[in-house]
DNA sequence: AAAGTCCCCAACCGCTGCATT
DNA sequence: TAATGCAGCGGTTGGGGACTT
């Protein structure tokens, strides 16, 4: 029940731009705009790609401002909270970031965070597949066994779970034998509250426009609540946090 | 030096939400 | 109100360079 493709993969252009390609629509988009109308824009240009593609392309490598290169410490921190607190909503995250695209956001956290704070680096070069070195990574929940929450839920409880560990050692234990005790309901506002936030620091942001709906809401909140109490001592504060993502991130 | 393996990242795929008719 | 089409988004893939054996 999937919809028609956007265009006519026979006749459309694949794979990787051509500096030429890049030139040519670099200077349409910056004599022209884009008219709001990324599927006819190809075709004004003479370009043989999908619209996706072109605004993909431009979004991410042509756009005016995009920084390339490696991430400062302090981006690394604000990835790992916004991951903390929203989960994988990588265009939220990335405008947070002046300069990066969602793109490079998500590339950087799989690649590099992700391995950094969950540990999940091979001890073993050893063969295998992009599915298993993904499955390990994933796998870092123990047991392998099906997991009713996605992959990025799981992965922020398993932070929480070593932020606590780290500020509670004692306190830590239960929640290993029950990482779900994290999933208390409880009201919304605490994240419609951060939202509003980190709205203020840039008009382009959608954390006031997006609808948390369904389980995303559900997971944003519970891990929310992970971080908002994350151990039986008392409350916690952001700076305890950053502290404690600063130790994880850099102390291996 | 060669072969095998790993890692990164650009690009693609397909779903969702929103606007328009 | 339902149907349709597009933009935007997040997940996934695969090419190729880097690294290891």
């Amino acid at each position: 029940m999937g919809r028609a493709p956007c265009c006519d993969k026979a006749t459309v252009k694949r794979g990787p731009w051509s500096p030429e390609e890049d030139a040519m629509l670099k200077a349409y988009i910056e004599e022209r705009g884009t008219g709001n109308n990324w599927i006819a824009l190809p075709h004004k240009i003479g370009l043989k790609r999908c619209g996706k593609s072109c605004r993909l392309r431009w979004l991410n490598y042509l756009r005016p401002n995009i920084k390339h290169g490696d991430f400062t410490p302090e981006e690394d921190s604000t990835i790992c909270k916004l991951y903390i607190s929203i989960g994988s909503r990588w265009s939220i995250i990335a405008a947070q970031l002046p300069g990066r695209t969602d793109n490079d956001v998500k590339n950087y956290w799989n690649t590099k965070l992700k391995k950094r704070l969950l540990g999940g680096r091979r001890k073993d070069r050893g063969a295998g597949t992009q599915q298993h070195r993904q499955g390990e990574l994933d796998g870092a929940n123990d047991g392998g066994e099906q997991q009713p929450l996605s992959a990025s839920a799981m992965e922020r409880i398993q932070l929480c779970m070593q932020l606590q560990e780290m500020q509670n050692p004692l306190s830590s234990i239960s929640n290993h034998n029950n990482p779900l005790h994290l999933w208390q309901p409880s009201s919304h506002h605490q994240v419609a509250a951060t939202h509003s936030n980190n709205s203020n620091n840039n008009s382009n942001s959608s954390l006031n426009d997006q609808n948390l709906g369904g389980q995303q809401q559900m997971e944003t909140t519970a891990t929310m609540d992970g971080l908002a109490s994350p151990s039986s001592a008392g409350n916690s504060n952001i700076v305890t946090i950053e502290a404690e993502l600063q130790e994880l991130l850099y102390s291996a």
